[in-house]
DNA sequence: CCAATTTCAGCACCACTGATATGG
DNA sequence: CCCATATCAGTGGTGCTGAAATTG
């Protein structure tokens, strides 16, 4: 149970402190996690069904965040010339610009976790991964490089 | 990144896990958290500042929360004999019943942390608690004991 | 007069269900 | 005909802000 507690409170944490840097950028952590995905995908572009397997969201979720990311210009909507149901989010220059701004913060600000060096924040991601991996986490072919990032 | 990439995923999937587990009983694991920790205070009352305080949460979010219990006749309101400003949530014996209930479900489930063993578990709460400190958690006196499971 | 406690209205966000239109 | 993709409407939950009433 306290690690439950853990777990949740630390996400709690994080996600309020990255969410302050990020709304400069009119970015949620949800809605960053989309644009470097894009930002690493080969041609800048991925059908919404990918981003939801990738980022293991819920497709009305996808939907919704990739409405938010349009109107604010960051991506673009196109249909998928491979598949006539889909639809592609392509991030536009100006998203690529945010998305650069927004990781610079957050690296400065070591992405929340100053108080952690290296080896600790590998030892986390090692530990949580026991679980992911039992989630069907990491389950998705790696055809598209995003950098190790996410 | 990594690192916070895997903090969010395992609340995600923690979260999700414990809720249905816990949806037989009409709770979330935000009013199963304050649930408990009524269950662990002397007289089984606290004031709800004293909840947003130990669970972290925001004050409309405490009266949000008691209101869902409340209608849920796991908790009554009460004035505080103590401050007439204040407002006491008394955990009701439909309340005692539904946390017994609803703990023995989540233990049986090792709280979705079946994959860890002791030690792991150990070390996970140890490597948290640095993050945890850094943004004031564990700053509030122990003057009520709550059995080690927050 | 100022501060603390609680509540309320309202907003943004996320996760989901169920239904629907369209195309493979 | 069935399945996949995406969208829409709607619900519940959480987290906040700003304002108000009450009391210390």
């Amino acid at each position: 149970m306290a690690a439950v507690t853990s777990i949740m409170r630390a996400h709690q944490i994080l996600l309020s402190q990255l969410d302050s840097l990020l709304k400069p950028y009119d970015l949620t952590f949800a809605r960053y996690e989309a644009l470097v995905l894009l930002t690493f995908s080969r041609t800048g572009a991925l059908p919404l069904s990918k981003i939801g397997e990738r980022l293991m969201v819920h497709p009305t979720s996808v939907t919704n965040t990739v409405d938010r990311l349009e109107r604010s210009g960051l991506v673009r909507r196109l249909p998928n010339p491979r598949d006539g149901r889909g639809v592609l989010a392509e991030i536009t220059d100006a998203g690529r610009d945010a998305v650069r701004q927004a990781t610079d913060d957050l690296m400065a600000a070591d992405f929340g976790l100053t108080m952690y060096d290296e080896d600790e924040l590998r030892r986390m991601f090692d530990q949580l991964r026991t679980l992911r991996v039992a989630a069907g986490d990491f389950t998705m072919r790696q055809d598209e490089e995003h950098g190790g990032l996410l």
